[in-house]
DNA sequence: CGGTCGGTTGATAATAGTCAACCTCTGTGG
DNA sequence: CCACAGAGGTTGACTATTATCAACCGACCG
């Protein structure tokens, strides 16, 4: 089951490929799998042991973690042509730190961590990529953990909702929600009820307009400044990384 | 103003430096900045920009947030022999996401970020390290958001002091807590009263016994089973990556 | 001796979670 | 064509958790 040409471009503009020598890309890709899952199929188990990091060809994924009391907390959706996974390959201990779940059908490209690592041992370029890359991870998790403690459930749905906006040229946007309401709800760490309650919040005091998951900001920053400048308007970009845990 | 014999040491024997050629190691030492600063002294400040990274050869730092509303998110907290900052020399727009503080009078040296990548880009072993390093990194902030949204503050407060127990030969233990209680309480993103009433209840239930800044557990298991197994003991260990936020 | 810092304790308020009812689509089968 | 079931979403009443404000305690310092 070879790859498809569209596979193969697909993965060879990927920016964890596209620094690899054509040979090196070569290998990959005759190693590479294919894999499908319907909606709802788990892809992976929290803890499992992890051999391969994916991309996701088509569909979403739900990355969270379950807790030992069983709460759930969703930690990312991955989208088509995004990977996940790739940072567990440079951890002794190889296990998935997620569960995964297919949102809808979904088609995953898996690579072997082992060969990825043989050939990043050479490639410093791509390894220097991949360290950007996980800098900027590292950062939105940053991001997420002080929107988390120093800001309140509307505070977060609003920033979600701006963070949404595709076209930035004018102050007001229109938006369409692309998930369920309720998985939105779980990515900010509150409850239906609760987001349910804060877009009322929102639309009682005409910073939007929603009707079903058409939603209209008729001024971003409007929505923006009722937050206390919601972060200096959407400045402030860059990561940290610090070798000790308190 | 060159560095001291034991400085040098310091500096060669981190992970970050000690698979560097001598001569990669000779100019990064060459170029290395030694700075002191006073208790309470503000080393940099959040956006400012970042063209260095700094190992705390003594002192404690403290890496923390400010929202534009002004409240604090205390990140981390840097003791001697660390690094911090180290992730942003691999961004694009380098500033520094959080704002640095000195607890105490502190000594940091500081390397060139261009020179660090310029030698990267020929080590790629330590490029793998470092991918390492931020692994763990990323994963320590995956674990902080599962506490933080999944657990309530004394249970943070519970595996917190778990984490601070140096001897793991027996099920008690003994822990001195190395930092005023208001900071442990930032770092925890509970108020100082909270942690105190935290700390009250687990003495009450008989889990911990406490005089001052000495903190005796007479059972880790009692105290970890107390919540639904507290992550299944001290298991899991791994990290994620992820190309998209939602 | 007075002051201040770190910490504790109490009363009260704000925020979000829980539980339950209900509503409104949409697709299905009678 | 209509009833009905079910999913996703909304709303209301109530509860739990944590923050806030304020008083207070004890230790250490000048």
């Amino acid at each position: 089951m070879a790859l498809t040409q569209e596979q193969r471009q697909m993965i060879v503009r990927h920016p964890l490929f596209s620094h690899f020598k054509a040979q090196a890309q070569e290998e990959l890709l005759a190693d590479a799998l294919v894999r499908d899952y319907d909606t709802q199929a788990l892809i992976q188990r929290q803890d499992d042991p992890a051999e391969r990091f994916y991309l996701v060809q088509s569909g979403k994924v739900k990355l969270y973690r379950i807790s030992a009391d069983g709460k759930e907390k969703v930690v990312e959706i991955i989208t088509a042509g995004n990977t996940f996974a790739e940072a567990i390959m440079f951890m002794q201990k190889s296990v998935f730190p997620v569960c995964a779940e297919a949102l809808e059908p979904v088609k995953l490209i898996g690579f072997s961590n082992r060969l990825m690592l043989r050939h990043l041992e050479q490639n410093p370029q791509t390894c220097l990529h991949l360290l950007g890359h996980m800098s900027v991870r590292l950062h939105q998790r940053l991001d997420e953990l002080e929107h988390l403690t120093l800001q309140n459930a509307t505070q977060r749905l609003a920033l979600y909702l701006v963070s949404q906006v595709r076209d930035r040229a004018g102050d007001s946007a229109e938006i369409e929600l692309i998930l369920p309401k309720s998985l939105i709800a779980a990515r900010l760490s509150i409850k239906p009820e609760t987001f349910s309650r804060a877009i009322a919040n929102l639309r009682e005091r005409g910073l939007i307009d929603s009707r079903a998951r058409q939603i209209s900001i008729p001024s971003i920053r409007n929505l923006l400044d009722e937050f206390a400048g919601g972060q200096q308007h959407t400045e402030h970009k860059a990561s940290i990384i610090a070798s000790d845990s308190l």
